[in-house]
Order: C-alpha cells, then sequence, then structure tokens
DNA sequence: GTACTGATTTTCT
DNA sequence: GAAAATCAGTACC
C-alpha cells in the first residue's frame, strides 16, 4: 500500500530508518520506474547540515510545509537531490534518499542514465533522481497521490523493519557540518548503495 | 583499488 | 565570490 501521511509525522530518525526496504515509485505517461530504497539520511530542525538551519527562505519552504511532501533541490550546478519532508514537529525536517535498488523499468532507467550497469543505475542522491526521471517539478509533491509514490513493503515487524535486514548506521556524505552525526543509514550487505557509502564502510 | 579534477548553477545555509 | 546533501572520467599504484 502507499505509505499514509501519518507514516512521515513521526520522528524523523525513526522515519529515515523505516523507509528502507520501501519502494519509490515514479509514473510518467505509460512509463512506470520504480526502486527499493535502500539508503537514507536525516536533516533535522537544529541540524547544522540541514538547509532549514538558518530558517524559512523561498527555496526551503517545503520543509516548512506538511510532511510527506517531496523536497527536491539542484545541487552541484547538475543534479537533483529528493527529500522526504518528515517529522510532527514545526518542521524544516527531511530524509535525503541516497540510493535505490532497481525494480521497475530497468530499461527506461539505462536509457535515461546512459548506461546498463544495474549498480550505477540508481546508487546516489543524483543518479536516482536521474534514473527515475525526478526533477524541480516535484518539489512540493504529495506523495501519497499523484505520480511520486512511496509503497511500504510486504510486511513490518513490530519495530516498523523489515525481517532479515540489518540497518546499519553511518556518519553523512558530502557535508562539512555536523559530519560526526550517525544519520546515514543502509542496509547491510545492500549492493545498491552509494560508492561512497562503500568507500566509507567502516565508519 | 584510490586520488584528483572538471562540469555547471543556485544560493547566500 | 565562495560553497554546495554530486558524478564521471582519467591517471596512477
Amino acid at each position: 500500500m502507499i505509505l499514509p501521511r501519518s507514516f512521515y509525522e513521526e520522528d524523523t530518525v525513526t522515519v529515515a530508518k523505516r523507509l528502507l526496504g520501501c519502494c519509490l515509485v515514479h509514473l510518467e505517461g505509460d512509463m512506470t520506474t520504480s526502486g527499493r530504497i535502500v539508503e537514507t539520511e536525516a536533516y533535522l530542525r537544529q541540524d547544522p547540515a540541514a538547509h532549514s538551519f538558518h530558517g524559512r527562505t523561498t527555496s526551503n519552504s517545503i520543509l516548512f510545509g506538511p510532511s510527506g511532501h517531496a523536497y527536491v533541490f539542484f545541487v552541484y550546478g547538475m543534479h537533483w537531490c529528493m527529500n522526504v519532508v518528515t517529522g510532527g514537529g514545526p518542521g524544516g525536517e527531511a530524509v535525503l534518499l541516497r540510493a535505490l535498488e532497481p525494480v521497475e523499468g530497468i530499461l527506461v532507467m539505462e536509457k535515461r542514465r546512459g548506461l546498463k550497469d544495474p549498480r550505477l543505475l540508481c546508487s546516489g542522491p543524483g543518479r536516482l533522481t536521474q534514473a527515475l526521471a525526478i526533477n524541480g517539478k516535484y518539489n512540493g509533491a504529495s506523495l501519497d497521490s499523484g505520480p511520486l509514490q512511496i509503497w511500504s513493503p510486504d510486511s513490518f515487524s513490530d519495530t516498523g523493519v523489515i525481517p532479515g535486514r540489518e540497518i546499519v548506521p553511518a556518519t553523512r556524505v558530502g557535508i562539512s557540518r555536523a559530519r560526526e552525526l550517525p544519520y546515514r543509514f543502509y542496509l547491510k550487505g545492500n549492493p545498491y548503495v552509494s560508492r561512497r557509502t562503500v568507500r566509507n564502510a567502516r565508519n
């Protein structure tokens, strides 16, 4: 089933872990692309690394809106990154989606990415948005209706985590402020986590 | 395998 | 003007 709004209105770190194993789906015309989420990062309020840290601006206003919506931003002059707005508090918190395991529409993803190695299709925040054709027009989109959706896995254990899958906490990637905080989470041993995660596997 | 660099644009974090 | 929640290609070990 599609994750309801209430799923996202929980503690942001909890949501970051529970999203592992869920399926991100993009419907565009008759092309469906989807993948299982295998790596996430939490960005909190009072978090010097978060875009919301210095308050609301025009570019980050979606972060202060309702949970369960997409916050999509452009970075390094060429890449899009997708977050999910989370938290039940005053806003400003989100979970960055860092890597997917490709599921549906792999041929379409290969064409959009210009390569065929399945491990390189969605293994990074910029890669997954390119593979699923996610861009700024989805900034602010609701994830429980419309063409961009997140589905729960078939079953949850009581902790909300898929049975048999071990979640590893680690430090975040590509930031300089508060980089020591263990707010990155990935599925242990999954071959589709991002390259930088594999390289920093000790943390 | 690791290390370095260029691409390219928005924001002022 | 500098920094940024990145990626791909190249060089070298």
